[in-house]
DNA sequence: GGGATAATGAACGGACTAGTTAGTTCTCTA
DNA sequence: TAGAGAACTAACTAGTCCGTTCATTATCCC
């Protein structure tokens, strides 16, 4: 017999956990609100995917709105995560703007239900990120991030322009989200997959290369 | 008593009218699938908000799934009927650019509705965007003049960058729709209204001068 | 003016869906 | 180890929503 290696505690098989069912409800709804809309989702199909009963949505949640704003804010929690991890401090302004760009690129290209969570809760005026405390009282670390860079870039001379940070992201995030979201109706009507993995690092190099003409134009 | 002037044909007043009622019930069916999606938007609802009933909705368009798609065939058909307006061809090709820029970032600003119907459509895939042959077979005529406008700025050598006409296209609807689609959030989170009037014309410019920027970057 | 047809309305049916009720079983702690 | 409360389930309810039925009225054309 061989030597009792320490396995990584192989899921203690209760049958009841409750942190367990809560992320498993949570996971499934993700995706059922991204798939089909606040409307079109479905409690009784989010209940038939997990291990559970329609009964527990209700008991963890209290309904459908309230399971719809939980899912909501871990999406959002899940990107503050990502940019609280960005680190291009060390360096020089141009590079930092464009490696900025590009993470940001990559981030939505990985994250589509976030997006479609975004044009969602769009179609519902926001809301429901406007009435969650936990949603608006913390804000972007991106921000403060691009502040920083753009200052440096200035007192540089290194960016011709004067910019507002915010208007920055704005233009930055334009970009990415629009080829996520909006790549269904672009096919059809221009024939043009936006997220061919073979236009990929075409699209990716033509928004940092946008981004440090409009910062450094003459 | 006075000489009867030709009255301007006061409406025939025809208690039945096929056209007219027709066109209430799309007019009406546009706000609701735009302010509702699809599955959110209520058959009862629409028919509630016209002088006619239900039953002339599935009379004149077959079922709610038939109307959703005259509704995005309407919207299509107007903002092509307003891209073959546009005359930019007497300009030399920055300011052609620039105009052509702003007047889609125009046009977006006035068709809210339209950009939500067709960020609903993305929701959905673009399923019927495929299915309806009326749609997918005109092209829009927006690509051509891009086209025409960057082939003119290589040759006089204005525009440093060879781009391709449909990602120029792009790049402009991005910021356009990006700021009309996603404002509820985005003014959610960073506090920042994109649509208020005050802000307008400064995003104007934005948009312009990071296109011409991006094409004439040394 | 009369017959044919297009247009219209009120009310209903059946499937679906969010939320509930009432009761059972597991798990932890004293 | 017993009791309490947390976790869980199946079946149900009340209401909603798309689509239809059947009867009626206007309009056109000869």
């Amino acid at each position: 017999m061989p030597a009792p290696k320490t396995v990584p505690a192989p899921e203690p098989r209760r049958q009841r956990d409750a942190t367990q069912t809560r992320k498993e409800i949570l996971e499934v709804a993700t995706r059922e609100f991204a798939d089909q809309g606040y409307a079109g989702a479905r409690v009784d199909q989010i209940a038939d995917q997990t291990r559970t009963t329609k009964r527990m949505i209700y008991y963890y949640f209290g309904g459908k709105e309230q399971l719809y704003v939980a899912v909501l804010e871990q999406a959002y929690a899940g990107i503050r995560a990502a940019e609280q991890r960005i680190d291009v401090e060390h360096l020089d302004p141009v590079s930092a703007i464009r490696r900025l760009a590009e993470l940001t690129f990559d981030h939505h290209e990985s994250n589509p239900d976030f997006i479609r969570l975004v044009s969602i809760e769009n179609i519902h005026h926001a809301e429901h990120l406007k009435r969650s405390t936990h949603l608006n009282r913390l804000n972007m670390p991106a921000i403060e991030l691009i502040a920083r860079i753009l200052d440096r870039g200035r007192t540089s001379g290194a960016f011709t322009r004067s910019v507002n940070a915010v208007d920055l992201h704005m233009m930055i995030s334009a970009f990415c989200v629009f080829r996520i979201a909006n790549r269904h109706t672009f096919g059809a009507i221009f024939d043009r997959d936006l997220t061919s993995p073979a236009l990929r690092e075409h699209y990716r190099e033509m928004l940092a290369d946008m981004i440090v003409s409009y910062l450094t134009a003459a």
